[in-house]
DNA sequence: CCCACGACCTGCTGGC
DNA sequence: TGCCAGCAGGTCGTGG
């Protein structure tokens, strides 16, 4: 599902849930999901209290009252619900975590494609965490702007689309995204990266920012799996300019329908983008 | 270091 | 109706 807005709208319908919390129980109904479980990860779960809930580009980070941080990522299908705990609970084919807390509510993770992530690490080790610490900057804080992205798209040879996914770049750009604001900002994706003018990157620092957080405004996108606690979906995918739009009209564009939105692969994934703008 | 590509998994869609 | 290829919001490891 997850890109930034979508794992903050996650991470927003889990703050009530297990903030100043304490874990009753932990329930794991397979081995792992991208990789193995962990050694202790059950046992340093259980019995912690949940002292805060953060986000660091799409990964989900709860500090706990044991000195470990709970570390989550959604992958590509991952999803939360909640269920009271008096109710008889079947598990389903893809509920691989259930949480049960102190008051009495169930946290149930699923994940058809197991492409998610969940650990427990030393609260000390953050710095130093493979996943964590290469992370370039946050698109929605203070810092990020035309030159905060321009230094890390100096000399790079990529285009500039792939340089976007790359994490280290900026923090929680997915595929929706990088394409929505390459169009908004009016930038080729195929452009070498370190070839965007100062203007440009201004521009598409802007463009990320907006996209990003108009799309948080909206509860994220939901194409298939992004559901928030309740089960509602978001419904920025109804604002997509570009993307899933091959062959349509692009939406405030200068070609005024007479092109339509074309795509191309780059780096093994489909990007959507309007010929007559993007140049 | 850079980059292209396949692997990891399941489910859905569209074409035949 | 059924089957199968292709594709999906992400990351990681390997090889050139």
């Amino acid at each position: 599902m997850p890109e930034l807005p979508e794992v903050e709208t996650v991470r927003l319908g889990l703050v009530p849930v297990l903030e100043k919390h304490r874990i009753a129980g932990v329930a794991l109904h397979r081995s792992g999901l991208r990789s193995p479980f962990a050694g202790n990860f059950a046992a340093t779960l259980q019995g912690t209290c949940v002292l805060r809930l953060r986000r660091r580009a799409k990964y989900i980070l709860a500090d706990l009252d044991n000195e470990h941080t709970w570390l989550i990522h959604l992958g590509m299908s991952g999803s939360f619900r909640t269920m009271a705990a008096k109710k008889t609970f079947k598990p389903e084919t893809h509920d691989h975590v259930v949480i049960t807390l102190d008051d009495g509510l169930r946290l149930i993770y699923t994940d058809p494609r197991r492409f998610g992530q969940m650990e427990v690490f030393a609260s000390t080790a953050e710095a130093m965490h493979p996943a964590l610490s290469k992370l370039g900057p946050e698109p929605l804080d203070d810092g990020f702007d035309g030159p905060a992205l321009a230094a890390r798209l100096r000399a790079k040879k990529i285009a500039i689309k792939i340089a976007l996914l790359d994490q280290r770049v900026v923090a929680g750009v997915g595929n929706i995204y990088a394409c929505e604001a390459l169009f908004k900002a009016g930038i080729d994706p195929t452009t070498p990266a370190g070839s965007i003018t100062v203007a440009k990157t201004r521009q598409l620092a802007t463009a990320i920012r907006q996209v990003m957080s108009d799309a948080l405004a909206s509860g994220g996108s939901t194409l298939r799996d992004h559901r928030q606690l309740d089960g509602s979906t978001g419904y920025f995918q109804h604002n997509f300019a570009v993307y899933g739009h091959e062959g349509a009209p692009c939406a405030n564009c200068t070609c005024k329908g007479k092109q339509s939105v074309q795509t191309i692969t780059q780096g093994g994934r489909t990007t959507f983008f309007c010929p007559v703008k993007q140049v």
